[in-house]
DNA sequence: GTGAGTAGTTACCCAAAGGTAAGCGCTTAC
DNA sequence: GTAAGCGCTTACCTTTGGGTAACTACTCAC
């Protein structure tokens, strides 16, 4: 009986296909905050201030990086309102909202794991 | 008329929570590597030069450092077995399985996602 | 003209992430 | 006995992430 080497199975190829799909989703929403971001954005459109305000905890420079960051990506435009004095508002593209569902899972999860993590603290002591 | 400040719509606490619940997860699935590491162990149990390989690119430091991390948040079991040599086999834990939904989403975004990359790429030229 | 707000930018700095390369202690294969 | 594989660890280094604080340029309100 010879071994069979470097010839996955049907079966694999679909898992290491999920695994390259995953790898190239986490490349562009990489980040402490970048999700995060998106998130606040497609809930509603805000200004600078705002979102910092919204996100405590980010600082200015790295809130600016992002924001350049994720307009380069087409999750957010940027929209300049000439208005006196002009108002500058960042919104969420349609493309952001292909995220609704990973968002949404995401969302889902975190609350969920809150909670076993107070439980498993409460069992400490 | 009075301005109302810092006293949220009640449906602007649900977008706080799911803001909330995002980070939350974030903080735990954080860094380039942990959901993959999760999948791939998910989808089977393997050895560290097998995760290795199939997570091409990580070195064996990132990788021990990331599995001692996903240990201590119960993420996956370090198994020994004595064999001669003993084999040491990583395996998902229940736990990771509740990143079900959220892992199939992120896949099925990030193979949309490089589609669309690549038909932005060939417009380019 | 002074202070406050808006939307950032810049310089400086620290810490964490993550890569490379070498090596260790073990065992099996040749 | 020598090489090769396994499961790491260690030392060293570079990159990046990200924080602070000061500053700019503009406008409005007092």
């Amino acid at each position: 009986m010879k071994v069979i080497k470097n010839e996955p199975l049907p079966n694999k190829v679909e898992c290491a296909n999920s695994l390259k799909n995953v790898l190239d989703a986490l490349y562009v929403l990489n980040g402490k905050w970048k999700l995060a971001l998106i998130l606040s954005l497609v809930q509603s459109s805000k200004r600078f201030n705002e979102i910092q305000h919204e996100l405590s905890g980010i600082s200015a420079k790295v809130l600016a990086k992002e924001l350049k960051d994720l307009e380069l990506n087409d999750f957010i435009s940027r929209k300049v309102y000439l208005t006196t004095p002009v108002s500058i508002i960042y919104e969420a593209t349609g493309y952001s909202r292909t995220l609704k569902n990973v968002l949404s899972e995401l969302s889902a999860w975190g609350e969920m794991h809150r909670v076993k993590v107070k439980q498993s603290m409460r069992k400490q002591f």
